[in-house]
DNA sequence: TGCTGTCCTTGGATCGATCAAGTCGGCATG
DNA sequence: CATGCCGACTTGATCGATCCAAGGACAGCA
């Protein structure tokens, strides 16, 4: 026999630092069963005999055993890996979207098993970091976040074969292959738009994103709904412009001066920050004088004063929805869901 | 021979979508050379003849080769995955600082050959998903992130004998025998406090956290030290809060009433957004009428108007220095190198 | 001719788990 | 009584890269 004579285990010896982790083997010897036997105790334990179980089971616990990932991966072709892109981080602006959505995809995710693993976007070719991950079966599947402007990243995982979910529409293809999560950005300023109307303000100015971002004008379908359909005119107070703080401050300086709006809705909570400045130069206060809302609830819209009103994604759901969708496009045989879209909901603070 | 009739390739039949990817042994078919060449090109190349590393590295990249993750991390023992715990999120806060450290922590390990797993805390038990990760040999290492108040993660993996490295320095400790990296929080308040003092500010009030947080007594002092070589007196000018918006407004409106400061110097951004909420209470104007200083640079610091002045860490050079030394500890032999203190600088807005 | 060293090949064994096929006793069925 | 089937478990092969030991081919040098 002498299979193994190195002397495993975790708590064989108290005191000594363990050489090797233990083995399925070794559950299987200090069991009395064979290897296969204490791999179905883990995996399908319901093709165990009670008393079986039992036994392989404080073997387990006695050795302290926990299966070696990196054999099992070879084996199944399967890392239980999740790739996730993080994008540069964007200094300057109140975009902590991706932070909480983060978190909670993490979470759900190990609730089905997966990790989470993290992976910067290489400055030339956006794509070789997936492409390497791929390759090297180092990820089961993709999660991708930045679906604007047509994102090259779906087009070309969807070529490859590659499991991905995304967050985010695929927007102006007609018949994605694959499947994703969003949030109804025109439900959400529209909710916005709404709560503003039923608080008595009739000229309620829109500062969005360039007309070539699908979410910004989807985002912003949802104001100009909202005021037509109580008959109220939207010509004159809408402005399309980057996504800084700075393009905010115009846009709204311009806004104030030319079309008098008493209420601003923002394409993000950069642009409303960016109204805010504009009002504490000209000596306004927010929620009093001038009603504002952003969108996102970032951080910065929880805490400025007077607090800054926001459109809410429900991140925690688009989490659980797009391990769901994983879980289906990695399951036998795999199973694409219909797109998923999330209502969005409306945190009111001081400044409306 | 016959070896491999499974038709592997991503490009040998082109149109046809790869059943399995190539492996070592198909780039050594091709290239006409041995595994063990092809293996020593991709991990030894200088053992290769130029000639035969260029032919081998041809057959590489006409197949599209990346050697199996999954095998290699058998074989070797290793995973090249750094793991980080991240905590549950703060909303209320301004608390940004991780998302800045783990931006910058992905990019520096990817060029060490590393990516970052993250796991989330489980709710019960704190140290139930490092003990999973390190007993199922997924990852080669922690970075820890959270050291205040005597973590005991940093002991627990100690005993454990995982090698990991710490942001943040272990407070009360005498001898740690893990690497740590840290930003020197004292330096920072002061630098903060002098800039104040420079301005012609003579009764600069603190706000910070309770006694028992080692940060923030460290940041404290800072501010004291700065005060005091001036001769000037910090009596009746601080409190000590919970780390709070909330916490920093009724702060802030007691100082201003008992103790008239014209500036003050928070723990952190959190705590002075406080003080902001109090000043437009008061319709005071930040930075004309009262100077505020924050600490960490999140981004509420950068987009408030009209701009909060913080203390910047630098996150980029912390992970910098984090890698450095997880190098050294996975190293033959393994090598702990002492402790690394970075100093922060003062990103100066329109709060003073 | 013999010796040394470089460069590469050969044929294994190995990491630790899982898959596919097979063994064995017991029970029911025709 | 032979046959088939089922549950519970065992056995050998396998995933793909790396490590190891031994050895062959060839060039340069003495």
């Amino acid at each position: 026999m002498a299979e193994h004579d190195r002397g495993c285990g975790v708590s064989r010896i108290p005191g000594r630092v363990p050489t090797t982790p233990p083995t399925l083997a070794d559950v299987a010897e200090l069991a009395g069963v064979s290897r296969q036997t204490v791999s179905n105790a883990v995996n399908n334990p319901d093709l165990l005999r009670a008393d079986t179980l039992e036994r392989v089971q404080e073997a387990i616990d006695e050795l302290g055993y926990s299966p070696n990932r990196a054999a099992r991966n070879l084996r199944t072709r399967a890392s239980h890996l999740i790739g996730l892109r993080i994008n540069p981080a964007q200094e300057g602006t109140a975009n902590a979207l991706m932070d909480r959505f983060v978190h909670s995809l993490v979470e759900t995710s190990r609730e089905a098993g997966y990790h989470v693993l993290l992976f910067a976007a290489d400055h030339e070719d956006p794509l070789s970091g997936y492409d390497d991950l791929l390759r090297s079966t180092a990820v089961d599947a993709f999660v991708i976040t930045d679906t604007y402007l047509g994102n090259p990243q779906a087009a070309w995982l969807e070529s490859r074969r590659a499991p991905f979910v995304a967050f985010g529409r695929p927007w102006g293809v007609d018949e994605p292959r694959h499947p994703w999560v969003d949030v109804d950005g025109a439900a959400g300023s529209e909710l916005a738009t709404n709560h503003l109307l039923d608080r008595g303000h009739h000229r309620i100015a829109w500062i969005g994103w360039r007309k070539d971002s699908w979410i910004g004008e989807d985002r912003r379908a949802g104001w100009s709904r909202a005021l037509r359909a109580r008959g109220l005119p939207t010509t004159g107070l809408a402005s399309r412009v980057e996504d800084t703080v700075a393009s905010g401050r115009e846009a709204s300086a311009v806004l104030l001066d030319e079309a008098h709006p008493s209420a601003f809705v923002c394409a993000s909570d950069t642009l409303a920050m960016g109204v805010l400045h504009t009002l504490a130069e000209r000596g306004l206060v927010p929620g009093r004088d001038v009603a504002v809302v952003g969108f996102d609830d970032s951080q910065v819209a929880q805490v400025v004063p007077p607090g800054l009103t926001s459109v809410r994604q429900p991140l925690e759901e688009v989490a659980v929805e797009v391990v769901k969708a994983l879980e289906g496009l990695l399951g036998h045989p795999p199973y694409v869901g219909p797109g998923v879209l999330l209502a969005p909901t409306l945190a009111i603070r001081g400044s409306c």
